[in-house]
DNA sequence: TACTTGACCGTAA
DNA sequence: ATTACGGCCAAGT
């Protein structure tokens, strides 16, 4: 059943620390989601109790639906926002960039 | 069954 | 900076 993957995608979004945030893309590859899309559409359906506004995009910014809100609530809990973007360099949750099955690298 | 629709991503022009 | 395209995959028509 996906619906395992349901829930480790929920468990993964919940344990993104205050301060920080994540991508779509992270979010899929920790919970081993087949694809970004479906956290979308989980976080849709099923994020109402999560602390979704901690999930943004590649590029650092955020569903265009969302935008305000979701840039005003991450202000509130220490992440800065320029132009509409976060940078993801300084805010990004750095345990998603950690193995998600990476191979060692060798340098 | 076939086509469309997303809270997406990476690459390229 | 912006647009376009292919890939992604579960749900809804």
């Amino acid at each position: 059943m996906d619906e395992a993957i349901h829930e480790k995608v929920r468990e993964v979004i919940k344990s993104i620390p205050r301060g920080r945030v994540a991508t779509y893309g992270d979010i899929a590859d920790l919970s081993r989601a087949p694809s970004p899309r479906l956290v979308g559409r989980i976080l849709n359906e099923d994020g109402h109790d999560l602390p979704w506004q901690r999930v943004i995009k590649a590029d650092g910014t955020c569903a265009p639906h969302l935008r305000d809100e979701q840039l005003q609530m991450l202000r509130e809990e220490g992440v800065p926002s320029l132009d509409g973007k976060v940078n993801l360099r300084e805010y990004r949750w750095e345990d998603a960039r950690k193995d998600a099955d990476e191979p060692p690298s060798l340098f």
